[in-house]
DNA sequence: CCGATTGTTCAAAAAAGATTGAACTTTACG
DNA sequence: CGTAAAGTTCAATCTTTTTTGAACAATCGG
């Protein structure tokens, strides 16, 4: 359970503070349907309700979560492309903004999450087919090549949709 | 780690195993990144691999899983379409085979996992939209109401494509 | 370059999630 | 019906993932 609620440097009314739990609370079941963790969207969350960039410390303070958190998860939101660093010209500490546009975010995840994945699948699987190859048998290996070239298909499939997809996703 | 390879009933060649093993870690592999939890790409992957439909009790054997699990795992494939029972005319145990055609996999995966949670987050935010409305500051009432506005354009969007994608999948 | 502030790392602790297995229910056949 | 096989349930256990926090490293203004 964030607490926001508890925060006492926004000096934000019960009911604010309320309404930005809630928002940030939507983003932790969103990212959790996507298999991240938490606090990825508690940080991203919160910025994106806050009006002005945050620093890790401000992160810190408002939801209550560990230095080491908060510096794991921006790590990962700036590695699929979530947020961005917004270069400030005065103080030395650096302060983030979050990436709004739908079809940026999609693309940062398939690019860095769903393409690696996929790709690495793809390659066990052409390693299968020269393992399959080798087999003695040739009624066991046309059922297996029967397999395979079923995976083969689902993988191309896949692959070819995730940039259509993105695409969708408008601008 | 399963043990395919340790299976005594199949009687095939340590050849013929490791590549059925090998096929189902591609599964196990697969339904992680859906969030799925392993066992159920066991069974669906073990399923997928053989040649003739297999009963609660095979899968047991085979995949030296637990009853529990697997009456668990049959359960939730089922329920997104991703198996299927045979009806068998004689004995009285129940027999499964594997739905292998990705747009209908992709569709039960939509219907039951997907759509769900999105329209969940949705009527939280419509909720979210009434809380707003009663805020005090017209200011504030501004600001969070871009911001819910986002987010609905976000669930609008995905809701959208849904069908789309599941469509460009093809036959 | 000093020292204070900001940021990172990673082993250990906590939390979340999956699996087990024994008790229970259901089913189908004689 | 009675009974044995098949299937389900769920509290306890095991596994995996996430979070913490203290030690360490980098950075910057003076």
């Amino acid at each position: 359970m964030t607490d926001l609620a508890r925060d006492q440097r926004a000096a934000a009314t019960p009911a604010v503070a309320g309404i930005e739990q809630r928002i940030v609370d939507l983003f932790v079941d969103g990212v959790r349907v996507i298999g991240l963790p938490k606090s990825l969207g508690e940080i991203y969350g919160l910025l994106f309700v806050s009006c002005t960039p945050l620093s890790q410390d401000d992160l810190v303070a408002r939801l209550g979560i560990s230095k080491g958190s908060a510096s794991q998860g921006l790590r990962a939101l700036r590695a699929i492309g979530a947020i961005r660093e917004v270069r400030n010209d005065g103080g030395r500490r650096t302060y983030y903004e979050p990436e709004i546009h739908l079809k940026r975010l999609a693309g940062g995840f398939i690019r860095e999450q769903v393409i690696p994945h996929l790709d690495s699948g793809r390659s066990k699987l052409d390693a299968l087919g020269k393992a399959i190859d080798q087999l003695a048998d040739p009624a066991q290996r046309r059922l297996f090549n029967e397999r395979r070239e079923r995976l083969d298909y689902w993988f191309r499939s896949t692959r070819k949709i995730l940039p259509l997809l993105q695409h969708l996703l408008g601008e």
